[in-house]
DNA sequence: AGGTGTTTAAAACAACTGTTTGAAAGAGGC
DNA sequence: GCCTCTTTCAAACAGTTGTTTTAAACACCT
């Protein structure tokens, strides 16, 4: 078996499991025995437990980063050319449409879906330290983008509705399943119907 | 030693330590060194650690919880004395503004407004059916007071904006101490400029 | 083929976990 | 005083964790 192989099925086998079970409850065991390779592997692969998570993260982050910002400086580019403000709802769209197309369409990275949604605010600060490093960037140039949206919000103001934002979006990344919370009526809605219903929410909210 | 008294000294520090550090990642051994008692005065005096976490929520979350439910019971009959619908405002003032005004108001429960922020999406299964079975009932409440309030939207819309809404108030749960996420900006508010912020980014959210 | 560097394998390591034990100390009634 | 019930204590238990180690297997080049 060649290394890419292994460290792929290594990178596969704890993305689900980190995002089913978090990172804590997942031993290194259980990973590598889902993978179907040694225990050392890991250690050997990555270096440790926590530089396995950071590329579990890179896999899909460090792509979504990029179509992230290159769609809001698409937008900041087209509002400072025609000399006025950017439009929330585009502002919005920009960051919310990449991130939940690749978290939610794909069936693949259905898993990836409930990690991101619970290292915002995972228990363990590790995690969660990791994580915000990896979204830092993008979080500011989304704050800074929505300032400009929104001019008559005070700066303040703007963070905590951003806050707000980041709730909703990340809350419903990390449900099970078919989320029958409230009955069973969840569920006959389709992926771009809640994408929509919360830019809508979210919009409504900021204008607020 | 009390009896009582070593409960509560238990209590207290596994709060504290529950809600910094998360559940699987606080030992016995730091909630009873923390309290100043034996490490075996846990499993006397509560059975588990899991039962130990039960008693942490019990204590805040059983008032908590008769308020609540008090409040939105007063405003359903209210509502349908004057044969009239629920105002959506006031029911949701009647959720978040007992929860709120516990979790951030009194600093002796600041950590317990980060355990409970988190156990909303705690990684791990047990915390999270733990928590959510304390607050189902209420919740179950809050959705059908809100299917009244919103009577132009579906079930499962009033269901997922709900989402976005437990979304909202749970993420500015888990933040810690001040928040200064985007710059420092975040500070210069008070606890209940935050709280009109969010009920006001809620309602326009739930028109939408 | 032979040698070289990389990858796997099983086992052991040291540290930590929640829980249990059995004896010691304490409290309250009579 | 003594007796009984409750509470504390230190120690040990059994299990799991991430990480290392040492040797074997493999792949690849000359």
């Amino acid at each position: 078996m060649s290394q890419a192989e292994t460290k792929i099925k290594i990178i596969r086998a704890a993305e689900e499991l980190f995002a089913v079970n978090g990172f804590h409850h997942t031993s290194l065991r259980s990973i590598t025995a889902k993978a179907g390779v040694n225990l050392a592997a890991v250690n050997y692969h990555f270096g440790s437990k926590e530089a396995l998570l950071e590329a579990v993260f890179d896999q899909h982050l460090l792509p979504l980063n990029e179509i992230r910002a290159g769609r809001m400086r698409g937008v900041a580019g087209q509002a400072a050319k025609n000399r006025r403000k950017p439009q929330l709802e585009e502002v919005l769209r920009s960051f919310i449409e990449p991130t939940l197309a690749l978290m939610l369409r794909d069936a693949e990275t259905g898993h990836f879906r409930m990690l991101v949604g619970r290292s915002l605010t995972d228990p363990d600060e590790t995690v969660r330290r990791l994580f915000l490093d990896k979204v830092n960037a993008v979080l500011q140039q989304l704050f800074q983008l929505l300032c400009l949206a929104l001019p008559q919000s005070s700066p303040a103001s703007v963070a905590w509705k951003t806050h707000f934002a980041m709730g909703a979006m990340g809350h419903i990344l990390c449900l099970q399943g078919p989320a029958a919370f409230f009955g069973a009526v969840e569920e006959d809605k389709s992926v771009d119907e809640i994408m929509e219903m919360l830019i809508n929410f979210i919009v409504r909210g900021m204008e607020a």
